[in-house]
DNA sequence: GATGAATGAGTTTTCATTCAT
DNA sequence: AATGAATGAAAACTCATTCAT
């Protein structure tokens, strides 16, 4: 654990694979059958990469997290130019919903967390930690000032999570213009009144 | 759809029983057998009362739909007075979040839906409108004016299935009271300036 | 462990047929397929009444024990009568060694408790003593006198798991009337010379 | 039968830690990963020394089976000296069993012996028949006289063999001073008694 | 000599579901 | 109403073995 050999490009096609069928059909309907099958491999084959449909899960929501992460990152520098807030909102938003199946993904990993996968669990309290911290930094920087953004970066990140819920279930059109728009002027009244 | 043959008290415990199964273990940790066992009952007399798992699952979400929109009803009733807004807030926060088990069961579902069961599905999109203009009417009568506050309602319905998520996973506090300000300030501000 | 439902009759003849298998081709080419075959019942119902591959074993062992214990009762019984010291021996050795088959799943079962299964290796001590004790109490009364026949019974218990190893390499024929004269012979010097 | 092509430094190295591993976990719990891992080597290296599992399981057994070859006859070559018949005995005993670790892999590969390998078998029953002998030919040299040693040496053997088990089960302490007394009086009345 | 990659045939395990009683 | 017994189809996992480089 922590040794990974430097990902070899098969490795890889695996997880690039196995995290589409996950999307597409979820976990538990996809088997390790079935992901050999997709990504052109035996079922030996896949069972020499990884040993175990556990590792596999962790390894792509290893790969899930550190994306997001890396768009969070890529926002905060970008943030730090003169950008509308809204622009930067709507930014965040697209950035982190992205897609469907990302979405997906993200869900399902929650769940393993939840129920079977301590270490995943630990995994994603930490990233979710990071995302907020970064994320209370971009909005500081947004909207100048030294007010904490921390509650309002909670929220945002919060709101997020449950975007994509809603947007998994196909609830309607999720107005992420809308919501953008109300982060937006939300900030704004924050950075203007000064709390007791 | 509603008139179900009235639940005898066995159905109902077997409800129960499974409810608290899934909570504690997820759905697809929750086998038939072990249910039949909670419940004290064979395999048999469990397929007596329920035909099909996905039977037993959709009676499980239904009755937390509508113990959850029966809360939200009362609160719309009581947002009828004049409670501070914030407090308002945070009996909307506490209420559907309830309790770590609900908020359990909710994301379970909310994946089987997704992925198994597009009846549940259909039943999850419609209690989210329901819930959302319920909110909305309740946040229009608190603030008064007559503004739109179906965005808003949005934005609270949404970060709530977050806050459910990132409570689940146990990140840290999850700052309720800290949410509740935020939205109330926005609120206020909402109802303050005419958009555009 | 241990409220293990009255074996009933299917139970039985799985654990009758298992223990057939086991002793004709080892266990590594026992696979459940091939004793839900024998037994003529499919996987599933042989998971009906042992979820485990473990679980079977060790009831065969059980079994094994039980009825090694229940051999060696019988003897001490009868010991109790006048038969001639090398008549004993001779029953002892047949009964114990009894068949090829029998010694098969014995020497088995002693790799797996080596190995894998503490609680099997546990229930193996056990028995020993317990065979040790009761095989030297039989002596005692044979040869009469007061002398201690512990080691005695030590010998010839351990010459029998030699002689069921040797047996089943088919390492000649094993001369058991001359071990039972060996140790009747033994038994009998045992009982004339005092130790010093 | 004997020249193999004369074992590198490599082979030797693989056949150790082989053995070890063997004796640590029971040869079905040995898989060549296991063993081409912990001897610092690739799988297909160790294909290259051994083209199949058996092969190399019956150079261990062949190794195992010399050394003990070689033990007794050493112990045959002291014997001709005049130690004591007690000490005698303690010696073939302690030679035999000498450690643990040692009494592991016999049993275990007794027990291959049985199921897989039919030559590995022979090999076995062979080299049991030397071992007879020749304990058999010491047994005479100790107690002088022309008599047959053979059926003493045979139970001498068997018991061996049921010590390393019991042992390896870790029933209790093996009195192997007792037994070694044992042994030498029985060994003496064999002497002064003809038999009929 | 050495190796990493690939494989397939087999083995255990899981479980929703059916049904005679 | 209730149940124990039975099942099959599918899933995860194991591992000795092969082979191109």
């Amino acid at each position: 654990m922590g040794q990974r050999k430097t990902t070899p490009a098969k490795r890889e096609h695996i997880l690039q694979v196995a995290a589409q069928l996950i999307r597409d059909r979820g976990i538990e309907h996809t088997t390790l059958a079935t992901i050999a099958d997709a990504a052109g491999i035996s079922k030996g084959t896949l069972y020499y990469y990884y040993s175990t449909k556990s590792d596999l899960i962790f390894d792509i929501a290893d790969r899930h997290m550190n994306r997001m992460t890396e768009r969070i990152f890529r926002w905060l520098e970008s943030s730090g130019t003169a950008l509308s807030p809204k622009t930067v909102f709507r930014m965040v938003l697209d950035t982190v919903m992205h897609s469907r199946s990302r979405g997906h993904i993200h869900l399902y990993l929650i769940q393993e967390a939840l129920t079977e996968n301590p270490s995943l669990r630990e995994r994603f309290i930490e990233e979710y930690h990071r995302w907020r911290s970064i994320i209370g930094e971009g909005l500081g920087r947004v909207y100048g000032g030294d007010r904490e953004y921390t509650v309002m970066a909670q929220v945002l990140l919060t709101t997020l999570d449950g975007l994509i819920l809603q947007r998994l279930l196909g609830a309607g059109t999720v107005p992420v213009d809308d919501v953008a728009a109300f982060f937006e002027q939300a900030g704004e009244m924050f950075r203007e009144h000064t709390p007791d």
